[in-house]
DNA sequence: GTGAAAGCGCTAACAA
DNA sequence: TTGTTAGCGCTTTCAC
């Protein structure tokens, strides 16, 4: 049997469409009688209304575009689940568009071929820049996710990362750890993220009344556990000796871990160790890890604020909003005492 | 300005909308003049064809659901991530839609108010019966994954669990070991995709010539890692030994290497233990888990695959398909010598 | 090879 | 309170 119209509805019912839609709608001016009658015609045929018809017709389609390099990094996963409830709670549904972090894929998602598919975009960007971003003059909605930096024109939302490095610094450093070494960025040039983390790494030693010390700086070949745990590995074979590492992310951290437990150092006695992003598996490592947790339920609030705002046809300058963190203290560098 | 549309083009260029359209669509039929001069039009406007007209016209929407409890549960992410790229690969794009895991969540998945939003839906279920997942007459075109029993009526992917988890069982018994447990699963009602693996490791026993002890089975008050901890934990406090133990899933694997080690048992001299679903980080704990591998790639074709068939308008009855999947020997149960 | 016009299913302004 | 009707932007016969 072919799909049951408005229309159709109207027609059995004898009644006009405008009144089948204000008993689909809820309307508030339809009599009794006429509402029940409708419902019923409405039941028996099993009717439900066509989504896309509703939403060439207002102009709406309720989906919002979540775009960032992959779901099954942990960090994304998580962003993933609570950008997903806000939206529902806010009649939004979401759609996932993965960029593999790549030039290409980050790309497509600001320069969609078709329009009109999504009222809005969130977008996490990996390696594209500012400027590039603020060239794509993008007729939707657009609301930057992470450290990337922001172009001018376009909201965005993120922790404040130097602030955060710089705690997670200090915290190794009450703990009476001297030689401070940090984990996981990229070489030769490093993501912005990564970058804001360093600069927040050396603002907290400088806080703490320590040197920088170049040879402390362990890049990895890429942002995973597994470069991690090679780069910890090679320095610790090379003899490089260190009492705490501050690492990119949780990922790190926890190749870092394994690294340093290979070798029969002891977290965190021989070396305090933390992480960044409080990936669930966090409290469950041996030792679990010290770490820093951005409210990512107050970013999508927040993110989800300013794109609604500019759904709803808000067109000045960008926002710049900064949501808040806390550094969790766990087994790998616990509270000082 | 307004949005440039299809007829705004044809307007400016001097031609009728079908030209356009033909254009657009790289229709063969047109002469490479006529091509010239509408595509040059099309590119001064910066016109964009709108997707939902688009839709509207063919009634197809490009787009796919993908429904299950929580993307931030590792193995749905990586889901997630094989599906969305299978997808993309086909030319649709991904509606994510999670479910926590609770009744309602799954029904609102098929009892969508509005129809044709999604041109399917790929669903895996933790809660809903196979007898109510039949009942919803569903209108738009399912495919169930993972272990839940599903009606005879719809497509169904899955991996072996019984196959894979007596494999699991054997592997620690080739390896010696003779009280082997079993940890996570659910109690006093398990989800099927236990008890799948509990018959699994039951039938692994036998075939290994082991006796099944009920006292080795450790059931946790939740599918976590922490529940499993607690569970492995108390068990090893009220004096229960074993030496071996096969984990419901890889989160209750790393539960279970935190909580004996907490204790002092070694893994894998003292205890060795599996995981299921190969997350990406079972590589990185240490020991790094031993565990069984759904060929989750192969999965997202093969659901695919069914669910393009049935929007292609196949109407059989339902077909249950068996994926692969391999044990992977790491360090928490190396493989035999 | 190109054009005209009739939908796709719904909403909303305007009438009645 | 209910009905009429003109779109929303695109596709697609069917003529020319």
């Amino acid at each position: 049997m072919a799909r049951i119209r408005l229309e159709d509805v109207a027609k059995i019912a004898g009644v006009s469409m405008k009144t089948v839609s204000n008993v689909v709608h809820d309307y508030p001016h339809v009599s009794p009688g006429m509402r029940e009658r409708v419902q019923r015609v409405i039941d028996e045929l099993g009717y439900r209304p066509n989504a896309l018809g509703r939403r060439l017709a207002t102009g709406k389609t309720g989906l919002l575009a979540l775009a960032f390099a992959d779901v099954s990094i942990p960090y994304f996963s998580e962003l993933a689940r609570v950008v997903s409830a806000a939206a529902r709670s806010r009649g939004y549904r979401l759609l996932l568009e993965q960029t593999d972090g790549t030039l290409d894929g980050e790309r497509a998602v600001l320069s969609e071929s078709e329009a009109g598919l999504v009222d809005g975009v969130l977008f996490q960007p990996s390696v594209m820049s500012s400027t590039e971003i603020a060239k794509h003059r993008s007729d939707v909605p657009l609301v930057l996710l992470g450290e990337a930096s922001a172009p001018l024109s376009v909201d965005h939302v993120m922790i404040d990362n130097i602030a955060a490095a710089s705690e997670a610094t200090q915290h190794l450093a009450a703990l009476g750890r001297s030689r401070i070494g940090f984990v996981g960025h990229e070489e030769p040039r490093q993501s912005e993220t990564s970058r804001q983390r360093l600069i927040g790494y050396q603002e907290g030693l400088e806080k703490a009344g320590l040197r920088l010390d170049m040879s402390l700086l362990l890049p990895s070949y890429a942002v995973s556990a597994e470069a991690a745990a090679q780069a910890v590995g090679a320095a610790l074979e090379r003899g490089l000796r260190f009492d705490a590492l501050v690492c990119r992310d949780d990922l790190a951290a926890i190749g870092t871990l394994r690294a340093l437990k290979e070798r029969g150092f002891d977290v965190p006695r021989d070396v305090a160790v933390t992480g960044w992003d409080n990936i669930s598996l966090t409290s469950y490592t041996y030792p679990s890890l010290t770490t820093i947790a951005a409210d990512t339920a107050g970013l999508a609030e927040k993110a989800l604020d300013m794109l609604s705002e500019r759904i709803a046809g808000f067109e000045g300058l960008g926002r710049h909003t900064i949501v808040d963190y806390r550094l969790i203290p766990r087994e790998s560098a616990p509270a000082a005492t």
